[in-house]
DNA sequence: CCGAATCCACTAGGATACTG
DNA sequence: CAGTATCCTAGTGGATTCGG
């Protein structure tokens, strides 16, 4: 059977959801020069809560995109890296991410100009 | 100024979470091959409700991904299509349901190993 | 330092019924 | 046909507190 988001039933569907998400795509992005800690990516994505970093590190890790690397230390240190499947999303969410900045302004734009209507 | 999704307040975060978002990608999948009537969209998209369907119709509009054209007509018509910007818009998505439906057995598999510890 | 746990406000999103 | 309006629930996501 073909997988196809078409369907209500197909799981490819949460997996758009996941990686549309925009915590998943700034982790992702944020991972995509090697390995950080927990405390670099909660100072790197600005506006992050402790609750959805942590949340969603976790879904990244249960689908297979990051390993958590937890060094017994004190204090503890724990490392996110992106595995191979992450990696084969690093195109795309750059590529989310190019696209949502070169057109940003088209977007407000557009905005603008519908509200002033 | 240059955009940055890592920063809060900079609004290319609220484009990465439209063009992310399930209904707006599965929406401008289904306008990929030329516009389509509000009902088409309803049938062909399984399981939106005619609440989110209008209500992601009206910010991709807003957003001007696509245009709402209305025929004065009885019964009523109304199509909707890609802008250019929206049609810029393709690639990407279209690459995000390429790597859903391709990794989403990587994906079910390594939530299996998640789960089972 | 890296979280887990709890509380809470808010909203996303579905079901249903109605209208031009 | 293509919405709009209303109600309702489940979940999001922030703030705060506690623990190893």
């Amino acid at each position: 059977m073909k997988a196809d988001p078409f369907n209500r039933n197909c799981g490819s569907r949460q997996v758009i959801d996941r990686i549309g998400d925009r915590w998943s795509v700034l982790i992702v992005l944020a991972l995509a020069h090697g390995e950080q800690r927990y405390g670099e990516l909660a100072q790197r994505i600005d506006g992050v809560s402790q609750k959805m970093l942590t949340q969603t590190l976790r879904g990244l890790e249960r689908d297979g995109i990051v390993t958590r690397t937890v060094h017994a230390s004190v204090p503890p240190r724990v490392d996110y890296a992106l595995t191979d499947l992450g990696r084969s999303l690093l195109d795309l969410v750059a590529g989310m991410e190019a696209w949502a900045t070169t057109h940003l302004g088209e977007v407000e734009a557009a905005r603008a100009r519908y509200d002033a209507r």
